[in-house]
DNA sequence: AGCCAATCCCGCCATG
DNA sequence: GGCATGGCGGGATTGG
């Protein structure tokens, strides 16, 4: 099984400690067994929290035979990273453990010197002091995380959430990334998803379906049919659809659904347009269509949807 | 609600 | 043999 350390340092954000610890642990596989081990480690049993103080199990000793090894960010992002730590954390990187940093914990990556030379991101109220304090390090506030590979850092922290996603798609798949977000109630993708994260990796060998999801995102009332979109991709229809699913866990009609309704929740939540015009600007051929499709979806008639968001919005 | 035509989806299998 | 591709057919879904 797939270990993996979550270093509890003082002054941990328990927000950010948390996510790694729900996402990974909530991980079924397809024979109904888990994917990951998670352990909290710290440099002693108690660690003092933002908030509140923990007991954790683990010491720093679980980061020499994790395979992936989660930083979370601190409260004070600036406090001096123990020597300790930075050891164990170059050991990991080292003999190829995956280092993964949520929010402000990228300046404990940068500390180690684990981020010299590659892009990074963090919580963007810190980008500016991160910059000053590591100029080696080519840092982007603007996107969700940054995969480098082997060294992942990521946003704030509900991007931390992403990332986590991201990668269970990677050890496992779009469809079990899928299950695991569904039991999060957290959309795999976020609506415009593509560039809101960077992929530093080697470029797939094959032909990627980032450009038509792109397309496909700007373009909502456009409904291509399966062998349009495949042509667009540069591939034959069954190829298409067998990539289309291994890459985002749907199908090509039932992700183009789910990205019109979206889309639809947004017009409905932000303009005055009429629920016929929301449903032709989203690709719909007809209101009742429409109509159907949304409250199949969403679970409330659109109407009914845009009455209730008004109203916490005002609220 | 139900009908119909179009389209999609996915197992199967031949091919390279 | 393993692997990805892509054509085919028919049951399932969708839209009108």
């Amino acid at each position: 099984m797939h270990s993996i350390a979550v270093l509890a340092l003082p002054g941990v954000v328990p927000f950010d400690l948390a996510t790694p610890c729900e996402v990974f642990s909530h991980v079924p596989l397809p024979d109904g067994s888990q994917a990951y081990d998670v352990r909290v480690c710290g440099l002693a049993r108690h660690v003092k929290a933002k908030g509140y103080d923990l007991r954790v199990a683990w010491r720093l000793d679980q980061l020499a035979r994790a395979d992936t090894i989660v930083v979370p960010g601190l409260s004070d992002p600036l406090a001096p990273v123990p020597p300790a730590v930075r050891r164990a954390l170059v050991a990991a990187a080292a003999r190829g453990a995956r280092v993964v940093s949520i929010c402000t914990g990228a300046f404990v990556l940068a500390a180690a010197g684990l981020l010299d030379g590659l892009r990074a991101t963090t919580h963007w109220l810190a980008a500016a002091e991160f910059a000053r304090r590591y100029p080696q390090v080519d840092v982007d506030p603007d996107v969700l995380f940054v995969d480098n590979g082997r060294v992942f850092t990521s946003a704030g922290a509900a991007a931390g959430l992403d990332l986590c996603l991201h990668l269970v798609r990677l050890d496992h798949g779009a469809a079990v990334a899928a299950d695991a977000a569904r039991l999060s109630v957290m959309p795999l993708q976020r609506e415009g998803g593509q560039a809101q994260f960077i992929v530093h990796t080697s470029p797939p060998a094959s032909p990627s379906l980032d450009p038509l999801l792109a397309w496909l995102t700007q373009h909502p009332a456009r409904s291509p049919t399966l062998t349009e979109m495949a042509h667009r991709a540069g591939m034959s229809p069954r190829t298409f659809s067998r990539r289309f699913l291994d890459q985002t866990g749907e199908t090509p009609v039932q992700w183009l659904l789910g990205a019109r309704v979206r889309h639809a929740q947004r017009l409905l939540e932000t303009s005055s347009q009429s629920v016929e015009q929301v449903a032709s600007a989203c690709g719909f051929g007809s209101a009742s269509a429409f109509r159907a499709r949304f409250t199949r979806v969403v679970g409330t008639a659109p109407a009914r949807y845009r009455r209730a968001f008004q109203r916490v919005g005002q609220a």
